[in-house]
DNA sequence: GGTTGACTCGTACGGTGTACGATGCGAGTG
DNA sequence: CACTCGCATCGTACACCGTACGAGTCAACC
């Protein structure tokens, strides 16, 4: 009976030598496997992502696939973790302008993101990998490194990690909805009769989102430094 | 050939005379289809809702939903918004304390959503039905009357939306993920080793949801009416 | 009686995730 | 060399999915 790699810790056991010279596909790999994945869910969407798919995709069949993976819940999981990695520096120390900081790091992180759309829809439903860790932990050394409070750090934290993920969905979520202009459209037609406000405001329509986001960041973070006793430095005019 | 109704807008045309004193299963209605597919969705989570699934529960076959409802896509716009559905004061006038009245409005909508966890991760998928709208019109109307400069409007809104959105995702992540403790606990074991600051801060364990929500929240709240030029008024100490 | 329209549903089709077992193959051992 | 064994691949099959299509029922109206 076969054994079935299971907990994906072990690499792939690799040949001594790799014999036929010119292989028109190379082997499976959970690398190849993940990366592909990403090509297709950027390409097609979530529901474009189908074992049969992928696999036809790495010029496989469809059940070698599950030798390298439990089932498809974890090739998102996986998918979702490699869109999120972060390249960059892991500053520790001090920096003169946390601030700044912080926006660049959570301004990258919102770019990652809507790079790849199905991830945003994808992350409320899935584990947090190592990446998304990864990225949890810088955040949290840099705002610990800026002098907020241990009381308050664990909603620092929060409290930005989660308008992150809402404004990045939120957004995700009207670059999908303006594919289908025609019904957006007629649903705004009928707009200004119950919902005078948000018509007034324009809030649906012409938003910059870049813009936007980074307003509600300032605001946030006037609101931490405030609370922390520290003055908000390097806050733009 | 069947007309089929499409557009939804008309109420289901009422017979008459409904004969049948005592009938098992009444007919199917819009309103029907909608609460059982909250039920079921209730009950056995996003994966749970199938067209066969829910007309078995409503006593009916698979194919009669269709009358009623354009494909399974609309199901799921129909329950989300149902779920969100508001009812309380829709106060107009000036509040004398529209803080209060901001945070007690996000913390209904957080605990409408929680009851009902797959709502939050259907979010960011699906469009924004009459009910979303209508918080979303409230929510605007509630900080205009606050005195929020019309510049800053749309940020405000935003941003408090997609706080209320991110959190609640977040948390209603948590509470899936919990399910399987054995996971959870393996995965934990590896932390303090790769992200020290998590594991100190403790950031994944014993966190107070409700508590790092409202605190989040305040500072969020704090930063806007900073921003607005406006004191932080009731501000708890 | 005949027609029409609202509504229900049985059947069928193409697709899905994946369990199971057969197969191939390179390396190690005798 | 023959043999075994573990890794890796894949064909087939099954239960289930969303839904197109068209036939059926039944009340209301001409």
């Amino acid at each position: 009976m076969a054994a079935k790699r299971s907990g994906a810790q072990s690499k792939r056991s690799q040949r001594k030598n790799v014999k036929l010279p010119s292989v028109q596909e190379p082997p499976l790999s959970l690398e190849r496997i993940v990366a592909t994945a990403v090509e297709l869910l950027d390409a097609q969407g979530i529901d474009g992502l189908t074992m049969r798919r992928l696999a036809d995709r790495l010029g496989a069949g469809a059940m070698s696939l599950y030798w390298h993976v439990d089932n498809k819940e974890t090739v998102f999981d996986l998918a979702l973790d490699s869109v999120l990695e972060y390249r960059g520096p892991q500053q520790t120390g001090e920096s003169q302008d946390w601030r700044a900081d912080v926006v660049h790091m959570l301004e990258g992180w919102r770019a990652s993101m809507l790079r790849h759309p199905w991830s945003a829809s994808l992350l409320p439903r899935r584990a947090l990998g190592p990446n998304i860790l990864s990225r949890l932990e810088l955040l949290s050394r840099t705002l610990s490194g800026a002098g907020v409070a241990d009381a308050d750090l664990n909603a620092a934290i929060w409290s930005l990690w989660n308008y992150v993920i809402g404004a990045t969905i939120t957004r995700a979520n009207f670059d999908r909805s303006d594919d289908d202009m025609t019904a957006a459209q007629q649903r705004l037609a009928g707009l200004s009769e119950h919902y005078p406000t948000i018509e007034r405001s324009r809030l649906l329509l012409d938003n910059d989102w870049d813009g936007t986001f980074r307003k509600g960041l300032d605001f946030l973070l006037d609101g931490l430094a405030l609370g922390t006793g520290r003055d908000a430095a390097g806050r733009n005019p």
